[in-house]
DNA sequence: GTAGAAATTTCTGTCGACAAGTAAAATACA
DNA sequence: TGTATTTTACTTGTCGACAGAAATTTCTAC
């Protein structure tokens, strides 16, 4: 019935079983390999895994608390929805994180913070040059991941890596309808948004964010409005 | 060596014991009954509320998860120390969440959300009445959260919730000070805020919810600059 | 008496098993 | 044949136990 991703049981020292099963779920989840609705049976996942139930409870105790699981009492845990009827307080909230940690960045980024931004920002290109739709979305993320990390901030870039791990999962619906002209803007935004953030311009950064969110947000309503095959989140 | 807070083993239902540890850990916690850098026992707690370490472990996997708790690898688990370092950090994050709560209070607050508001806001001025600076603290922080929830806005409200509690240890630690003008104007700025959530008006929910986050920030910097006694976290 | 090494203790991480609760299947009944 | 009820099967929530890793203590050598 579902088909499961890479599973490379192999060997694990002590203390790593939680962060293992953690990591394996949530990048299956973000990369919809388990769609939303999935549920997660814990002993199919501890034998495919060949561990026991404890610490795969326990990674699924993590991801709930970042709302990407949702834990049904004395039930099946299921991969969280998408909560298509808020969806204006996940673009609200983002377009807020894109400013705040851009203008921080600006302010407190280091010289290694700059390599590392532009190195995901060299990935993303690479990825927009071999047409790659799916390594866009997850170097992008990586791209603001980074920028998020440099503002200095564990409280807003913690919230921010939530709301672009969740914007990926929207994007992932879509993503075949990536193919128009929207990675060009894209990759010029982000080097507008390096730029600004090397001359340390707060007040160019903070636009830059705002302007990058407002585009960003505007492809996936347009990508919504186009294509309302599951806009139905029960 | 160590007192705990009351423990009350008595009948539990099945699938609540997760939630029942949760919630004693995390007030003790945020009581400062158990103090940063407190090591947590799983087998004394599991001891001491009757129940096995399987559901302690989920519930401090889960206070990890908001930071509350520290998890030293194959070492004990202690309670988070306060990071007087990056504090400007969380000041910058908790000022635009109270900016940011308030606005959107102002715009989607519905009439049972005022009455919440007003009611909690209500617990606060009975506490500055009965010069309980401990009940003043608590009831502050959960009128905040009301306005939070009535945002409508889980990202914001999370993470808002979030540095509620942190702040929350943080005037804790200062509490015996906390008997001069403050709490007058304190209520006075409350009353100010809910006016213009229920008038719906963004921009002065706005300016207030800055002006009141200047308020806090500068009460906490001042108390932080004279009362130097742990300004130290290792 | 002190420094280093070995042994002990203590606590965590993981495991397999059992019981409670829920959903599905089977049966009875109209 | 359709519906209500009992039975079955399955999944989770919890438990006690064991093994591995650190810290502590004890022992030994200088």
């Amino acid at each position: 019935m579902n088909r499961k991703a890479a599973s490379v049981p192999g060997e694990r020292k002590r203390g790593e079983g939680v962060r293992f099963v953690y990591e394996i779920l949530r990048d299956d989840i973000i990369n919809l390999t388990l769609p939303p609705g999935s549920p997660i049976d814990e002993v199919q996942l501890a034998e495919r895994l060949e561990m026991s139930r404890t610490p795969i409870r326990e990674a699924l105790v993590r991801l709930a608390g970042e709302g990407l699981v949702t834990t049904l009492p004395n039930r099946s845990t299921i991969v969280s929805n998408i909560d298509f009827l808020n969806m204006h307080a996940f673009f609200d909230a983002i377009t807020l994180m894109y400013r705040v940690t851009t203008r921080l960045a600006a302010e407190y980024r280091s010289e290694a913070d700059l390599d590392e931004i532009r190195a995901r920002q060299a990935d993303f290109a690479r990825a927009v040059a071999d047409q790659d739709a799916l390594a866009m979305i997850a170097s992008n993320r990586d791209f603001h991941a980074a920028i998020g990390r440099a503002g200095r901030n564990p409280y807003y870039s913690g919230l921010f890596n939530r709301l672009l791990d969740e914007g990926r999962r929207i994007l992932r619906i879509y993503y075949s309808s990536y193919n128009d002209r929207m990675p060009q803007s894209v990759i010029d935004e982000h080097e507008a948004m390096i730029a600004a953030i090397a001359a340390r311009d707060i007040a160019a950064a903070d636009r830059i964010g705002q302007q990058h969110a407002n585009q960003i947000v505007g492809k996936i309503q347009t990508l919504m409005a186009e294509d309302r095959r599951q806009p139905i989140a029960l």
